[in-house]
Order: structure tokens, then C-alpha cells, then sequence
DNA sequence: TTCGCAAATATGTCTAGTCTTAAATAAAGA
DNA sequence: TCTTTATTTAAGACTAGACATATTTGCGAA
């Protein structure tokens, strides 16, 4: 008995997929074990291969099969799993947790790019670009620090805004979207800068998230986004 | 002129994917306006409309577009970008960071669970569950201290595992998948435990992976992993 | 004006094919 | 035995068409 339930119209592939899953899950089919091709599984759930295909493609995605043309389908062997983690703009985090949005400029400059920053971005170390800090509120608790650096190549009409009134995240969304970012997380210790900023004790760790983000001029921006202390960033299967 | 080169033949979604992102990209398609609808721009790229659809679910699922039926699909007001993290299995990143791999037991006993890790799992305090503590070394340097609540009710057959000379990340991995997982990046300043186990000072700011998996019986495991010092875990878009 | 229903419509999903392509395997040759 | 070449296979990608389904929108009645 393979067939249990009648397949519902509607959802045919991720009926599959779940089909599959439970399969991989009970063990019914191992970890490396070849799977059957999609033309049998098309004959056995009585759909078109296309959507039987379609379902796999979806658990290669998650990384619980290995696909390779010519050599069929399998378990994979170790699940590499796969999370995928959203970044809103900062008002909408805060507002999303029924805070009120509030946030403060601290300072907007030209200045010289420093040399640690400028690998990251490939440019220069020395060319001049536009410094902003910022801190975000939520209840008029600090939730973010933000320091950036801005490439005014990359994007036309930035020299014109002022950031007092306007948050840069926002600004950039709208009017400088990116090709490509680069992201990582990490921390480090808040230095006294950061713990004034953030209302906190220096050395109190904070999680760091760094992002770089890149259209086909050149780079656009690279941000150090401090959390304030406790902050954790959930990520979803 | 809207078309440029030649479509290829392989490869039309991809290419329609690149050109919508390219037309919303230089402002052709501004955010919040409403783009051709599928039949459209497959008649515009000469293509089957499930092509066209391929194309747009995927600048959809990336949270570029804002897609509904009837309503026609959008730019995104606010293009909340996701990135995905892989998480690998620790020897295998250490491995392909290109060092030796090795790993050391603390503790494994069993133990009542804690209020703190109680709520997470869905289990009451004081329940028995398998503890365990473990460093994971690259090159003789600390990587990654790892510890662990694994409910043994989820897991048939954990009892008889010794995990002296086996990972209890691979172990679980390949014995005990999961159907559901919690995951989050957060901060926090070493204890004294922590910093004798990696090997640095206390109060050293860590970046510390929490993660939760359920199968359909129940919680299998809760895991710390605080990574050494200047770890950073990087994602991509 | 407002509520409720019916028609219109764009996306969602699937089918039964075709053709392409990467790679495992077998066959042929050195 | 080793290497090269041809064959075969299973996934990858696409097509033209069909039907399902969520919304929007317009119309008519209360």
C-alpha cells in the first residue's frame, strides 16, 4: 500500500513534496539512496512529470535531495539546511513589534574612506565618500545603531538629501536599489562610542550585522548595523 | 526598442528574470506600479506564459514583486530582501576552510531540563534529557563550543550513542531529521566557562547560534553554538 | 449611500508533450 | 590496460493549452 489518501486536486506538487519528505523522514528512503526518477514517481502519484519535478526541485532548494542530471535523484547525505532570514527596514521591525519609530541623526559628512572599509568595497582607501550615523528608536529605547558609508558615484542625486529627517535605509530602498549584497553576522564588544549610543555598558557584547550592497556602477553602500544588547534575529525554515 | 539581444534559447526565464529586475532596476518599472500582466510579457519575450510565470515568481519569492490574483503583480513598495544562510555541518566548514577537524567531549550525562530551554522545547522543567557539551576544534584552535539538550523520546536509539569520538551534530543529522526549525543569531559576552573552553577572555563578545528542531513526536534538540572570536557567518542573496 | 451579488480577470497550478544537456556507462581503439 | 568516443539516461527547460481560484469591479436592490 503506497497510495494512502486520495491526492488532492489542488496542490498536486506539494502533496508530493510532503509525500517525499515523509518518505525521506520514515526512512523509507535513506540517506544517499537514489530515488526513484520522476518519470515513475509521475506514473505512481498519477500526475505529469513537470510536477513531479517541480516538488523536487523544491526539497533540492532545501537541500534534503541531490539532483544531477544523468545520475537521478538522491538523499542527500549530509541535509546542508538552508534558513532565510528577512531584513525589513528598520521602521518596519520597530513598528511591526507595536513600538513607535523614532530615530536620530548623529552625524552626516564627506570623508575619506577609510582602508578597512575600502577592501570591502573596492574602492580606493582614501576617496571620498559620505559617512552617515544614525541611532533608531523604538519607544525611545535605542533598538540600532547604524554607521554608514555611502558611494555618491553610484548613486545620482544623493548629495542633494539631508538624513535628519529622512532614515537612509528608507532612501536607499526607494532610490538605489541593489544588484547584489553581501551580508555577514557577527559580534563584537560595544566600544564607548557604541555603549553612549546605545545606552549600554561598554563592552557589552552586541550582535553586528554587516551589509554591502553593490549595483552595476559600483558599489553603493556599506552599513555596520549594531543591535542593541539582547536583540536576536530569528531566521525560518 | 524593449528588446536588446536575442533571447537565448536556454535559459529564458533566467533571462526574463534578469530583465524585469534590470527594468525595475533603472526605474522603467517604478516602485509600486503595476507591471504587464504574465500573458503580456510573454507575447513581449515570445515565450509561454508559464516561462513568463517561473520568471516573476521568483523576483516574488526574492520580495521584489508583490504578486496577487486578479490584483496583477507590483514592484515592491519596500523590497524586504531575504538572504539565505547555510548552515553546514561543523566539520565540513572547518574541513572546507581547508583545516583539520577534531573534537572534544566535555560532558554528556543526563540531566533535568532547565527552566529557561523548558519553555523553547515545549517541555516541562525537570524532565530528564540528555545533556551534552562539546568544542569543535579547526587546526587545535576552538571553532565552535557546542551545547546541547537532546530529548531522547524523539530520538529512538540515542541512549546506546556514545559521543566521545561521534559528532552529536552528524549523528542527529543523518539519524534523527527534522521536520520544523527554530534558529537565532544573537550576541553575548563570554562567561567564564566559555572563554576557558574557546580559549579567550571572558567577556569577549561571541556570536551564538540558537537552535531548536522538531520532528512529528515532539522537540529532538536545543543547541548553543558560540563561535570563537571574529567569527562571522555570512549570507547571500 | 451602502450592501450584496455576479461577472471579469490575472495569477496559480497542472497536463502531455518536445527538445536540450550533463554525465554515467558501454564500446571501440591504441 | 588505459584512453577516447559513442550511447544512453535522467534531469532541466520550455510550450500551448486548460482549469481553478482569489480579488477586483461594476451593477442593482434595499
Amino acid at each position: 500500500m503506497t497510495e494512502r489518501d486520495a491526492i488532492p486536486s489542488s496542490g498536486k506538487a506539494a502533496y508530493i513534496t510532503e509525500m517525499v519528505r515523509r518518505r525521506i523522514f520514515e526512512k523509507e528512503w535513506q540517506q544517499g539512496d537514489r530515488i526513484p526518477d520522476e518519470a515513475e514517481l509521475a506514473a505512481e502519484f498519477g500526475v505529469a512529470r513537470a510536477t513531479v519535478n517541480k516538488a523536487l526541485q523544491l526539497l533540492a532548494d532545501e537541500g534534503l535531495l541531490d539532483r544531477r542530471r544523468r545520475a537521478g535523484t538522491r538523499v542527500a547525505i549530509n541535509p546542508v539546511r538552508k534558513a532565510t532570514i528577512s531584513i525589513p527596514i528598520v521602521r518596519e521591525q520597530i513598528e511591526a513589534a507595536g513600538k513607535r519609530y523614532s530615530h536620530r541623526l548623529i552625524s552626516q559628512s564627506h570623508r575619506p574612506l577609510p582602508a578597512q572599509h575600502a577592501k570591502k568595497l573596492g574602492l580606493s582607501a582614501g576617496e571620498v565618500l559620505i559617512h552617515l550615523r544614525a541611532v533608531h528608536y523604538g519607544d525611545r529605547q535605542p533598538f540600532q545603531l547604524e554607521d554608514r558609508w555611502i558611494n555618491p558615484r553610484a548613486v545620482p542625486g544623493i548629495e542633494e538629501v539631508d538624513f535628519h529627517h529622512l532614515n537612509a535605509n528608507e532612501w536607499l530602498v526607494r532610490n538605489a536599489p541593489y544588484l547584489r549584497a553581501d551580508l555577514t553576522f557577527s559580534a563584537c564588544n560595544a566600544g564607548a562610542n557604541d555603549a553612549r549610543l546605545l545606552e549600554t555598558e561598554p563592552e557589552q557584547a552586541l550582535l553586528i550585522l554587516n551589509r554591502t550592497t553593490w549595483n552595476d556602477i559600483g558599489p553603493i553602500t556599506t552599513v555596520r548595523l549594531a543591535f542593541h544588547p539582547g536583540y536576536a534575529m530569528s531566521a525560518t525554515t
